[in-house]
DNA sequence: GCACTTTTTTGCGTGGCACGCAACTTTCTG
DNA sequence: CAGAAAGTTGCGTGCCACGCAAAAAAGTGC
C-alpha cells in the first residue's frame, strides 16, 4: 500500500479543505468547551493560526462554522449512497446509505453528549443548525433524483426531506436520554417511515388526561 | 352578534401582540420590497412607530421579524388538529388539519410569488425560516401527542417532523414552479407520506444519463 | 379619581461582527 | 523562472444585539 496515496488535488484545494476543517473544528471546540457567548472569531482564527478576516472568507458567521461538521457529512452521504448495488430497490439503498454513513462515526462518546445537549439549547444555532441538514438534504435529494433517473423530482424531495426528519428525530433523541444507543433508534424511525404514517395510529387512542411534555422545543 | 367582543385579554397583552405582528409585518413588507439588505432595522422600527430598542425587545434579529409569519401558524395548527372528531384515526387527523390550516390562508396570490422566491433565495433567510419551521413542528408533535395519549413521543415527533417536511417541499415547488396550486400538491405529499417509503421505488429504475438539476438548494 | 406596583418603552453606551477594498503573498502554468 | 491566478491580511465602515437605568404606560385596590 502507498503510504501517501497522490494527490489528486491541487495544494491549493488541499490547503483550502483543510483550512475550513480546522476553522470548523476549533469553533466547535472552543465552543464546547466555554459556550458560543464565549467565543469571539478572533480566539477561532488564532487557535488556526489565520487572520480573523480569513475566517470569514470560509465561514460567514461563528455560528456557521461551529455547526459545520453536520454539513459535512454530505460527501459521505453521496458516497454512500451511490455505491449500494444497481439492483437493489431505492427505498433500502438510501437507509442503508443513511446507516452507513451514521456508523461510520462510531457510536457516539457518551462523554459528548453532556455537552452537546447544551451546545443544541444554544437558541442561537438552531437557525445554522437546521440550515445545515437542509444542506444535506438537497445533497441526499440530488443523489436520489440522479439513482432513480426522471422519476418525480417533488417525490425526491420529500424522502430526502423524510430521511433528515428521521436523522434528526433519532439524534434528539439520543442526546437527550441517557441509555438509549442512536443506530438502532434511527434504523427504527426510518421502517417507520417506510411503513407509513397510519402505524401511529395503532396505539391507544384513549386521551390520557396527562399533561405529557415531550421536552424541549428542540431540533 | 357583538361589534366589539369583549377583550378577553388584557390591554397589555393585546398591546404586545399587536406590536409584534405589526412588526414582524413591517418587516416582510419592507424585505419584499427592497431586499433584506435594503432593510435596517431602525426603518422596521419607524414604520411601526416605536423605537429600534424596541424592536429588539420583541425580536432578536431582523431575520426573526421577517420570518415570524411561519411560525405564527402554530396557533392555528394546534386548534385546527384539535379541533377534528374525537373518534377519527389519527393521521386522517392531521392530514385534515394541515390542510384547513393552508386552505385557511387561501391559494396564495400569484403576483407574489416572483418576491417570495427571491426572498427565498436570501441566504441569511434560510436558517431563520427553517427555525420558524421548526417551531411549528414542536406545536404540533405536543399536540398530536396530547390526543393520542400515551403513545411513543418519538413517533410523535416523526409524524410531526414528516409533515412539516410535506409543508416544506410543497411550497418549494409552489414558488418555483408558475402553474401549480399549493394544496393539491399538499395533500399528494401527505399522502405519499401515509402510503409509505417504498412508492417511490415503483418509478422507473432505469438511470437515465441526463442531468437532471434538482433546482436551487432551497428550503 | 388617586396612590402604588408591575410591565413596557426608550436612549445611551459598549462590544462585536460581516464585509468591501486594496496591498501583499502563495500557488499554479507553461 | 516569469507572469497569471487565487488566497490572505489589515484597515475602515456601517450595522447590530443587548445590558442598564430612567421614564412612561397599564393594571390594581381603595
Amino acid at each position: 500500500m502507498p503510504p501517501e496515496e497522490p494527490p489528486k488535488l491541487t495544494l491549493r484545494e488541499r490547503k483550502k479543505r483543510e483550512a475550513r476543517r480546522a476553522l470548523g473544528q476549533a469553533a466547535l471546540r472552543l465552543t464546547l468547551e466555554r459556550g458560543l457567548e464565549n467565543v469571539r472569531v478572533e480566539d477561532i482564527a488564532n487557535e488556526v493560526g489565520v487572520s480573523p478576516r480569513t475566517f470569514n472568507n470560509y465561514f460567514s458567521s461563528k455560528e456557521q462554522a461551529v455547526c459545520s461538521f453536520v454539513e459535512d457529512r454530505h460527501e459521505g452521504m453521496r458516497e454512500a449512497l451511490l455505491a449500494r448495488p444497481e439492483g437493489e430497490p431505492l427505498w433500502e439503498s438510501v437507509k442503508q446509505a443513511v446507516l452507513t454513513q451514521y456508523s461510520r462515526e462510531g457510536e457516539p462518546d457518551r462523554a459528548y453528549v453532556a455537552r452537546i445537549r447544551e451546545l443544541m439549547g444554544q437558541l442561537a444555532l438552531r437557525g445554522e443548525f437546521l440550515r445545515s441538514h437542509a444542506a444535506v438534504e438537497q445533497v441526499l435529494a440530488e443523489t436520489i433524483a440522479k439513482r432513480v433517473g426522471g422519476v418525480d423530482h417533488l417525490l425526491c424531495r420529500l424522502m430526502a426531506a423524510s430521511v433528515e426528519s428521521a436523522v434528526r428525530v433519532a439524534f434528539f433523541n439520543w442526546f437527550t436520554t441517557e441509555g438509549e444507543l442512536l443506530l438502532p433508534t434511527l434504523e427504527r424511525l426510518l421502517d417507520e417511515l417506510a411503513t407509513g404514517m397510519p402505524t401511529l395510529t395503532g396505539g391507544v387512542p384513549k386521551p390520557e388526561p396527562t399533561t405529557t411534555t415531550l421536552g424541549e422545543p428542540l431540533c
